[in-house]
DNA sequence: TAAATAGTGTCTGTAAGACAGTATACT
DNA sequence: AGTATACTGTCTTACAGACACTATTTA
């Protein structure tokens, strides 16, 4: 941004000087954060611990630290702290959720974020909060009553999860680094809760070239190996030219 | 959210006795204003007045009021109070961007907004506090230096729309309550910077039922009349089955 | 050799894109 | 009648979906 003008400086100093009358809203970070649990797609919530709504149930979230966090991103990774190990998670931002009566303690923001990760990198302890976290399946948390306006959140997370898996290679991130094609088709129905096309999947995954074979690697099995794959770029989803399912998308 | 228990209601109580000693972070809205004059697309900027950064260049926002704004999306249309008349604008949410060095006067979150609106519906004087909106196009606009982190805010406001007007029928906000299918069809051409086929492109937009023909309306000119259409509902976007633009969909 | 799963070839229907044609206004 | 633009019909090509087929391992 460059240097303050003089102005511009004095300005500054002349806002934070009010500032601190002032009633500020609560900004925080929460997380959608999904896996896989033998082949059913699950969601972490947390039973509350000591503080706001003990016992209740909610997403992970953390109020923002500024003196912690450079961006709510940081926020959203310091809530999954203790619960997550990973070097690269898929997370991504889904949207800002604002408002005067979605948290007992004042106007507040919270940025959600979905997250995805292989179930291995998940370590499911409690906290020494108090706080305690359970994966839970898509179906029975969205039945369940949730803190602030947490089940708007989770259900916003899932539809978009669900939306991206018509056309892109996102749910990759819920397998380990290496998996193989089949292991990818399960993950794929298993999200959309419908069979897919096994010529036609093979065919559109292939063709998108966001996966690189391993040479030589095979899965083995007590039948025919297969061939072991891993996403070409971990580090951004690939989006697909068209959808996986052509009728699915409304 | 319910009644509080008596603990919870002791929470919120002891947070809100702590809280006037925080810094909290700053929270504001920001937008994206789209519109079409003499069929370019242009966005809307402010030439700052009295206040930080005057004589610069930004996007309209305002920071939120919780004693006005029932959410961020309010707070962006008190942004656009005075600039923009419309029962029904199109509003849409980008993404919250936040940090601690996006804003001089300290950690903040602004949470950005496109808005889609016919040419008629702005109103382009200067505003009493001396900031001047200006409509401009897009790639003049992309290459003026912003405010704030507004010029990265404007690129992924755009990224998203010409993405969008692959599939859905969002270019309609930008033209009056009533169009006709050729009049729609240069919007998307011109947003899309390219040609379309029109067979395809009525086919398309006709099958997907977004539209009403008005009985017996047709647009006059010094040629055969056109069909005149409305959007059969202005309160969601509706989306194709598949893209306009088979491979132009990465 | 049987079972199980990995991986491929082929046919068919649907829909997009190209292009040429028809329709209906004004001058 | 000529011109300009609205609108439609038809052909071709591409690709998704269905399904049957082949391939390769272990038991």
């Amino acid at each position: 941004m460059g240097q303050l003008s003089f102005d511009d400086a004095r300005e500054v100093a002349e806002f934070n000087r009010q500032r601190k009358e002032w009633a500020t809203p609560l900004l925080s970070a929460d997380v959608t954060l999904v896996t896989l649990e033998e082949d059913v797609p699950k969601v972490l919530l947390i039973k509350r611990g000591k503080g706001l709504f003990r016992g209740k149930w909610s997403l992970p979230g953390a109020l923002v630290r500024s003196e912690l966090d450079s961006t709510t991103a940081d926020t959203a990774l310091r809530a999954l702290a203790g619960k997550a190990h990973v070097r690269a998670p898929y997370v991504e931002q889904l949207r800002c959720f604002s408002g005067a009566s979605r948290d007992p303690r004042g106007w507040s923001a919270s940025d959600a974020f979905i997250c995805l990760l292989p179930r291995g990198a998940l370590d499911l302890k409690k906290s020494e909060n108090g706080d305690e976290p359970h994966l839970v399946d898509f179906e029975t948390a969205m039945g369940m009553p949730l803190c602030f306006d947490h089940s708007e959140m989770l259900s916003y997370g899932i539809d978009r999860l669900r939306s991206k898996v018509n056309y892109s290679s996102l749910p990759a991130y819920l397998l380990p680094e290496k998996f193989t094609l089949p292991e990818l088709q399960r993950v794929y129905e298993s999200i959309l809760g419908s069979k897919l096309d096994k010529p036609t999947f093979r065919k559109k995954i292939l063709d998108s070239e966001l996966l690189v074979p391993l040479e030589g690697e095979m899965r083995q099995g007590p039948n025919r190996p297969a061939q072991i794959y891993q996403l070409r770029s971990r580090e951004d989803v690939q989006v697909f030219r068209s959808n996986l399912l052509g009728a699915s998308f409304k």
